[in-house]
DNA sequence: AAAGAAAATGAAAAAAATTTCATCATTCTT
DNA sequence: AAGAATGATGAAATTTTTTTCATTTTCTTT
């Protein structure tokens, strides 16, 4: 993949890029806002990788201004705080998802990987243990049976299988699956993550959703 | 294409096979139920056009018994009845489509295209008109707005796209797309149908559905 | 043009899915 | 171990989707 880093701080982003070589993909570093901007014109990229705090145009203005130019490339945001404000803003923004500082190298592959899973898979299925998602009939094969998801359902284990390994908070669900700015007020993302366990572990007798007191969920399977 | 053509009136599997040549598949001729069989297990055909009335085995019989046998391949029962419990009893024996006699040969080059498409793309959206499918989020892109299908809406619309440009009768959706045997009791067709023209034809301004009294409906749009 | 069959439609009914709410259970902090 | 916060859950309420039904409209045939 072709990553464009948008990081002042120069031994962060030169670490970074040098891990992504590793992993085999292309690095490229932004060194403020605009001259961000400006790559994003020159060379296609499939990621951008996005600090907030950056000299002449913050992260969060780098952010609104490529997705009010129309552009659809995955960004993920990295913030120095850990306060949800932060967090709704990011994704207000139109950031794809957020990794708060001090982050290992791990994490931020996980979701890099994630991304590119996303963005490359055109299979109509995605396979997790040894169950099988048709993507197209929302049909869950298991070796026992088969499963019919309804639509929330089906979003919501779409989109964790789409963030496998990963940490997802509520407030990245509830944005994601439902289009909504998180609010505390409600309980859909615990009430819909029950029904999917209840219908996938029930039958699967596996346990695939794991909670993350106080973070958010994590999805194991293979 | 492959094409298995299980015929026993020479005539007529002559002229199949030919027009099959000229369009740029590759037919076999099989001449009875047995040879039918056995030649499926020599040979990977793409589909099977197999006559209702042959000798040793007769076409819902040989239906039967490679549908059993667990194969998925396309079948095409090519029957020279109208009546409906015909129709019936062939996609109960595991038949995905039917064509009563005497047939155009535009017609069956329709039903095999219409087959065609469907094994061949893998891909996860379908253009008709200056509009599109998503068949992962099930999402209609138009030129001015997006509509989202609910479930039912979906595997209707899903159903004519795959089979555009062919009149499809009732009791072929109600059997494909409610997996039911066709009642004449109900209406649910109508009814899904005068559903999905609202959502599709409000908003497009364009008719995809057309009617064909007495026979069924046909899709347009390409 | 009239009669009869087939299809379309609006509204009601039924079913299914989703969300809320109150309560219970678990985990973390001290 | 107790208290506070977070998460899980069953049941009820709400919303959405699907189906039915009665009526109107359209089409075909005569």
């Amino acid at each position: 993949m072709e990553i464009l880093i948008a990081e002042d701080e120069i031994r962060i982003a030169d670490s970074l890029k040098k891990n992504f070589l590793q992993s085999g993909h292309h690095a490229i570093i932004a060194k403020d806002g605009e001259e961000t901007l400006s790559m994003l014109h020159k060379i296609q990229f499939d990621l951008l990788l996005l600090d907030w705090r950056m000299p002449k145009l913050s992260g969060l203005e780098v952010c609104r201004k490529i997705r009010s130019g129309g552009s659809e490339i995955p960004i993920i945001l990295l913030t120095a705080l850990t306060d949800i404000s932060n967090k709704v803003e990011a994704l207000n923004a139109g950031a794809d998802d957020y990794i708060t500082k001090p982050f290992s190298f791990t994490e931020v592959m996980a979701r890099i990987n994630a991304v590119a899973r996303r963005y490359k898979s055109s299979a109509n299925s995605i396979v997790f243990g040894d169950n099988t998602l048709n993507l197209i009939t929302r049909v869950v094969t298991t070796p026992k049976t088969q499963i019919k998801l309804t639509d929330k359902e089906f979003d919501l284990l779409k989109f964790f299988l789409d963030n496998r390994g990963i940490i997802i908070s509520k407030e990245l669900i509830c944005e994601k699956v439902w289009n909504l700015p998180f609010s505390p007020k409600t309980n859909i993302v615990e009430a819909a993550v029950k029904n999917l366990r209840k219908k996938l572990e029930e039958t699967t007798e596996q346990k695939f959703i794991k909670t993350i007191y106080g973070e958010g969920y994590i999805f194991f399977g293979d």
